[in-house]
DNA sequence: CGGCGAATTGACGGACGTCAACTGCTGTGG
DNA sequence: CCACAGCAGTTGACGTCCGTCAATTCGCCG
């Protein structure tokens, strides 16, 4: 494993605070693995024996119920993901697939909760790392049972924009298909929502979509410091009145 | 405070496997408070300063958007609520409400971060209890997403008479209005909801629910382990083959 | 060049929210 | 003690949002 994945893995925050002895400690049994688009790394209902980290490529953790699917979290570099499983040493209540090739570093869950009791200062790093992706959960919730398609849609458009640097033009981060199932709707709808935008001043062109009157989109979208997350992306420059309107710092996207 | 109480608050899982130091810590400088019914703990957006334990009564957790509101969670005792907040010294995400006359534990939060990375073991505990929170939110937005409401109704009654003890007959824990918000859908419709439930064995009488064809009612719920969570609550027996069927053992009912 | 899957569009139906009227209960004040 | 106001719950009518089915186009990869 090269000494750049090991310092990215470092630089996480579950990962930075702890003593050198731990994180050798995890990082001595672990493996790093690349996977092809498409893999299901782990199935729902399954026992989970690994905390996996995704240093590189695209993961995708859905839900199944009656042969329906949901996409629950779609996640980018650099993330871990199905923490809570291996905390609890349970099984995964989500299935996890790569949408493109990924590479994944895998920590033995068993290592990890028995460190967990031996650092305090990592497995406060964990308790905040849960708390997170619990308040980004709270968000999703939120998100899915007090607005309606159209708003949720518009809210997601204007959060990619802020993430992606917040230029008017940017691009939709996978499949629109995959995009409908995480916003909670249909591919045929969300291309009807998509093409209703247009009134708004949303302009969509493949994958690529411009913002051409922000104000009028946030009107209809409302959105909500206590609902959408919009923090920066590594690099994101923030300006001052944004930070004012926006002042949450925490959450992770998610991560199960 | 009455030893009784401290009693109860050292049994949860939260605070059972933490030292003695810590508990002290904790609990010198708590509070314990009776408020009437219908009194807002904690606003959605607001700072949080403490832990709260409901000991006794009702406590509704609730989100709000564009003057729409909706509810997250019912809870009773014992469970600790705004974990998350508290863990990050973050605002809170959700509204809290006593729904009935409730006795409810302050802790500081600031003394909370301070013990958890003094003691490991408590720390451990927090990070589990924030998993399984996590978990619970998990169940509900696939519950949310996947299910229609007649099938989150329907998988509510099944879930409420295990809960209860499993007799046939049972009692809804709170107004009807608030368990259609908790369920994500109006008033008028889940009182259509329930009246539709008549065709698959199900009594309504007032607040009083009895499954006659439980076996009738499950082929329409499709109940699955990976949304319900049917953990028996305490004094409730579980047959074998019942957890053979649910086996996990984890997950709180949810708390932020 | 052919085929598959993603995306779009239209038509249709069902589920759910909204509005309104009515019932029954409870607590309050004359 | 009763009248009445107020609210939870129910029921009906109606409209809207959204899912389903089908047909078509487009781009990509074999």
């Amino acid at each position: 494993m090269r000494d750049v994945d090991l310092e990215r893995v470092r630089a996480l925050p579950l990962f930075s605070d702890c003593s050198d002895d731990t994180f050798r400690t995890l990082t001595a049994g672990a493996f790093l693995q690349r996977f092809p688009a498409g893999t299901t790394l782990l199935l729902e209902g399954d026992p989970v024996d690994f905390l996996y980290v995704l240093l590189d490529g695209v993961v995708e953790l859905e839900g199944t119920w009656n042969d329906k699917e949901t996409t629950l979290a779609i996640l980018r570099p650099v993330s871990t993901f199905i923490l809570a499983a291996v905390v609890l040493d349970a099984d995964g209540l989500m299935s996890a697939r790569t949408v493109e090739r990924s590479d994944i570093l895998m920590l033995s869950g068993a290592a990890m909760r028995r460190v967990m009791s031996e650092d305090a200062r990592f497995a406060v790093a964990v308790a905040q790392e849960m708390a997170g992706c619990y308040r980004g959960l709270v968000r999703s919730l939120k998100n899915q049972k007090l607005r309606g398609g159209l708003e949720r849609l518009a809210n997601y458009l204007i959060t990619q924009r802020l993430r992606q640097g917040g230029e008017p033009t940017f691009a939709l981060p996978t499949e629109k298909r995959m995009l409908a199932s995480l916003l909670g709707m249909t591919p045929e709808n969300l291309s009807r929502s998509l093409a209703a935008l247009a009134d708004y001043g949303v302009e969509v062109n493949g994958p690529s979509v411009t913002i051409t009157r922000p104000a009028v989109l946030e009107r209809l979208a409302k959105p909500d410091p206590l609902i959408d997350n919009h923090q920066p992306v590594s690099g994101g420059v923030t300006g001052k009145a944004q930070r004012e309107r926006w002042p949450q710092g925490d959450d992770r996207t998610h991560a199960a």
